[in-house]
DNA sequence: AGCACGCCGACT
DNA sequence: GTCGGCGTGCTC
């Protein structure tokens, strides 16, 4: 009898499956997770398909080594990662890989150690010896580091007894990764609008199958009391609920909401989590015994045993694009998971991103508005600070209207934000001799003093470097300038005008710890912070009770440079970042610091007129059949030498395929033409809506030539990012 | 993505 | 004269 062959996608770079014998006795199913040999050492991966011999392989056909003790894929699993390959273009392996990140640690299952007393006194007693043994008089099993902790003794002395004979040592049953959420732990008090929502929510996840809901609030609206009603209505039905979030790491306050609600807190799912708990979590949710997990973008490639419902939180989150590796935009590949599983999905923000926004307008989505906020609360009023006719002085950045509404602010005990979306001292630094202006070396960006660290830190590669002592063009000393603000300088500037007063500065680049942070973020809370300078990590998510105005620093510095998105970008961040000022205490205020005060960005903000923001924008981007009007691709080329890497992109541009309805742009040079010693050259690929741009692509690329020579070049799908 | 195989510079 | 740099190509 022949062998039976099977084809395996194996998690590397590699398109298509390769075909396998199967061992007689092992029994393999698709998607079933595998251990195959490949090349020098052996890969998990998993059986996608029957396989058939082909001319040319029988030398090369190896056996599957065995089968990995987990559930199989399932087939809705691996037709997602079928799709999101075929649309990305990137090898179907790549995306296996996403969905196998269980780590080497599966079935390595380690035991806690658990310790009761057996009965024997020990030969010598000791005061941290007495403490355990008392600690331990219940007889109850305590794991070894709990019993040590509530002893307040080293483990030590707890191996000390345990070799003695004192205490015994017994397995115990390891954590469970989750403990079930209840459905039914605590009613919320929900509000009319609320209650509507939730109602109409609820009844779409009653009813099943694929639907896509937009909740458009306010922020302050309550839009997560109202889906956390359809993750309870899924629990009740005894599925799983996957809430995708921007960036879980900061999300302590959501993690206590949804306790609060359910019980427990759910799975988390993110990149910090430890190769043990990974493996372990993974496995949960695929044995369905994980019910509601939270996690960041590639939580979405989960082996769900049964998923039934999918929320994306704060649908508009720029977070949500994979920009390294396998470019991905996780919002919209959510869709697409619901839609191939058969399941509602729920998109939530106060500032839909244009293309959900256009969804819902058309009715291809179902939209759920929550326009005021909880509790009576009311929406900040904005205002403009016009930096042409009442900026700050030279060599300052907070104009005056502004420092006298921080400090009326803290001056009735309250809290002031200050928000610059740029981390560091001083953006650029030149010399005054000379005019030469600290450069990356490798990158076509300037180095940006960080003074807290007392380096030179180039954003672009992260080269970083101690401020030199000369110049180094004109060797003149004591020569540099800083030029323009970065929130360390703001801090410097408030700080000279309240000296008494208690600053945090909350960036990015100052964070040791996800820990250390959630303090930090609970200092503000408490109100031992009286003002708050931050960059957009501030934006995100958290919320201060007693914070009452929000000063943009530079409203101006999303908008500009040719990047199509950038309006609605500036829109949302700033409409967030603004939207944090009195929630609860009062009435907000908001004051934007601008050279452009009519820019329709700013006037809609001013206004608090959304509706004007979204109908310019749709309308714009009608007019350009930018996205949702049209679909767009981007190529990006790099190499060593510019002309090596421009004459491949040229070439590129001559092998595309003739149509009519699709127009090619460029190459031409990237904003950042240089990072890390590569010269960068972009192509723009903009078609009809209607028109299938990843076959098209595919096609192109099949015949294109492989770069050689140094050169590499990205597609990205939906290009968010135009750098 | 790994990783082994390949051809050109600074060392025992 | 070898060790090793990372460019190129393969993995059923």
């Amino acid at each position: 009898m022949a062998r039976r062959i099977v084809d395996v996608l194996v998690p590397v770079a590699l398109d298509q499956p390769y075909s396998y014998s199967v061992p007689a006795g092992l029994a393999v199913v698709p998607g079933d997770v595998v251990r195959v040999p490949l090349g020098a050492h052996a890969a998990t991966g998993a059986v996608w398909a029957e396989g058939v011999m082909r001319p040319g392989l029988d030398n090369r056909l190896k056996d599957i080594e065995d089968k990995v003790d987990v559930p199989a894929l399932r087939p809705e699993l691996r037709r997602f990662v079928d799709w999101v390959a075929n649309y990305t273009l990137a090898p179907r392996g790549m995306i296996l890989r996403m969905a196998l990140r269980l780590g080497e640690h599966l079935g390595t299952e380690r035991m806690r150690v658990g310790v009761r007393l057996a009965g024997r006194a020990p030969e010598r007693m000791t005061a941290a010896r007495g403490r355990v043994l008392a600690l331990l008089a219940d007889g109850l099993v305590r794991s070894k580091r709990e019993a040590a902790e509530e002893a307040g003794v080293s483990p030590g002395v707890i191996d000390g007894l345990v070799d003695e004979g004192t205490l015994e040592a017994i397995a115990m049953a390891p954590e469970p990764v989750a403990a079930p959420p209840d459905p039914d732990h605590h009613a919320p008090d929900l509000t009319p609008a609320q209650r509507n929502a939730a109602e109409a929510l609820r009844a779409t996840v009653a009813t099943g199958g694929y639907s896509v809901t937009l909740i458009d609030g306010v922020t302050g609206s309550g839009k997560t009391e109202v889906y956390f009603e359809a993750v309870a209505e899924i629990l009740r039905r005894g599925r799983q609920a996957l809430i995708l979030m921007p960036e879980i790491a900061l999300t302590a306050q959501f993690l206590d909401r949804f306790a609060a609600r359910f019980g427990v807190r759910p799975a988390e799912w993110h990149s910090e989590l430890s190769p043990r708990r990974r493996a372990r979590t993974w496995a949960a949710v695929a044995a369905g015994d994980v019910k509601a997990i939270v996690g960041a973008r590639s939580a979405l490639f989960l082996p769900f045993a049964d998923l039934g419902l999918i929320v994306v939180d704060e649908e508009h989150d720029p977070a949500y694009k994979q920009e390294d590796g396998v470019r991905y935009h996780a919002r919209d590949m959510a869709v697409v998971r619901a839609r191939i599983a058969a399941i509602p999905i729920v998109l939530a923000s106060a500032t839909p991103s244009v293309e959900t926004e256009v969804n819902a307008r058309r009715g291809r989505y179902g939209k759920l508005a929550l326009p005021e906020r909880f509790g009576g609360q009311h929406l900040p009023t904005i205002e403009a600070i016009d930096l042409r006719r009442e900026g700050p002085s030279r060599g300052r950045f907070i104009a005056p209207r502004l420092m006298e509404a921080v400090g009326n602010t803290i001056a009735r005990g309250e809290q002031a934000l200050l928000f610059l979306n740029r981390r560091g001292y001083a953006p650029l630094t030149l010399c005054r001799a000379c005019g030469f202006r600290l450069q990356c070396p490798t990158c076509d960006s300037w180095l940006v003093e960080h003074r807290f660290k007392r380096r030179l830190v180039c954003h672009q590669c992260g080269f970083e470097t101690p401020p030199p002592a000369a110049c180094p063009k004109c060797q003149a000393t004591e020569s540099f300038v800083a030029c323009g603000p970065g929130v360390e300088r703001l801090e410097e500037e408030v700080a000279t005008l309240f000296p008494e007063r208690r600053i945090l500065v909350l960036s990015s680049d100052l964070v040791a710890t996800v820990e250390r942070l959630r303090e930090e973020l609970a200092d503000v809370e408490a109100g031992k912070i009286d003002i708050v300078i931050g960059t957009q990590l501030v934006a995100k998510g958290h919320h201060f009770p007693k914070l009452n105005l929000v000063g943009i620093v530079d409203g101006d510095l999303g908008l500009g440079h040719g990047d199509p998105r950038a309006a609605e970008r500036t829109f949302q961040l700033l409409h967030q970042v603004v939207g944090r000022a009195g929630r609860e205490a009062g009435r907000g205020v908001g004051l934007i610091q601008t050279h452009q005060p009519d820019h329709p960005v700013m006037r809609a903000l001013i206004a608090s007129d959304r509706d004007a923001f979204y109908a310019a924008e749709i309308d714009l981007r009608e007019k350009t059949s930018y996205p949702p009007f049209g679909r767009l691709a981007s190529f990006v080329v790099s190499g060593p030498e510019k002309p090596a890497a421009e004459s491949f992109a040229r070439r590129l541009v001559t092998l595309a395929p003739r149509d009519e309805t699709v127009r090619v742009l460029g190459p031409a040079e990237a904003p950042i033409a240089m990072v890390r010693g590569r010269h960068r050259l972009r192509l723009l690929i903009k078609s009809p809506r209607a028109f299938d741009l990843s076959a098209y692509l595919r096609e192109w690329l099949a015949d294109a030539p492989a770069p050689k020579g140094g050169i590499r070049f990205e597609v990205d799908i939906d290009p968010q990012s135009f750098l």
